[in-house]
DNA sequence: CTCGTTGCAAATGATTTGCACTTGG
DNA sequence: CCAAGTGCAAATCATTTGCAACGAG
């Protein structure tokens, strides 16, 4: 049994075609490369591989991946809902490009779990985007 | 000429019967009571004085107030998009109630500045949600 | 076998838009 | 007066759901 196999069976899913292909479009360069991806996204990169999967499937297996921890939903602007391999960095968005830069600093993580702290609360998970531009432009 | 006309007129917006009348409501303690509020609400609270504003109305002059920096939008998360009149405080949102908290922390923002600059870029803006729930519970 | 899953198409619900009709300056 | 703004209804668009067929364990 492969990665993916377990990886789902932890998240208590039956290992359907559907699941292990969107999995492996996931995990794909693709996909790694761009970093956020829309369901639309992913359901042409399936119909480009040539599997048969439906749209809603694909709308349908994101949100169980969401549930089991496995990626994160973000809203970043525009209509549509982008989503991310789950990882523990942050997001800056260039306002004249649109580009998304990501980064990680634990300072601000430990900072943030202080402030829920100070408020009699645990910090469960935190969504921050900072909206930049470069210096002079 | 009152308040919210020398602020339309700040905008770059004629002084319309809609646009005061969903200032005069951003202003109302109906709103600053819940501190966020959809379209919807807008729509129902105007209907509700007597009103006769279309909804679509509601959603072109909400969206105008956000390009003129006089209210916020987010999405934390539900269908539907939320407005907030501009303050200078983060979101914590407890995951057990749905509820949503407000805080401030100036050491936080000049952290996120500190970030930005780091990378090149000035912090324009910024978007910040902590998901917690209550210690013990 | 037998449920959990899927594909498809139809339904939904929030937001947007086309357009003839007002209204502010 | 007349361009900007509005109301209404119809249109969009992303996402969800109902349901019969399918497939993993």
């Amino acid at each position: 049994m492969n990665d993916q196999n377990k990886e789902l069976k932890k998240a208590g899913l039956k290992a359907t075609l559907p699941r292990v292909k969107i999995m492996e479009v996931l995990e794909s360069t693709v996909i790694q490369e761009e970093a956020h991806f829309s369901a639309e996204d992913i359901y042409k990169e399936l119909l480009s591989r040539g599997e048969n999967i439906g749209l809603a499937s694909v709308y349908r297996v994101l949100t169980q991946f969401e549930a089991a921890g496995m990626v994160k939903k973000h809203h970043f602007e525009g209509s549509h809902a982008v989503y991310e391999v789950l990882g523990d960095h942050e997001h800056m968005v260039d306002i004249e490009t649109g580009k998304v830069l990501e980064f990680q600093d634990s300072d601000l993580i430990e900072k943030l779990n202080k402030i829920a702290n100070d408020s009699g609360y645990d910090l469960v998970d935190h969504n921050l985007v900072l909206h930049v531009k470069k210096i002079d432009s």
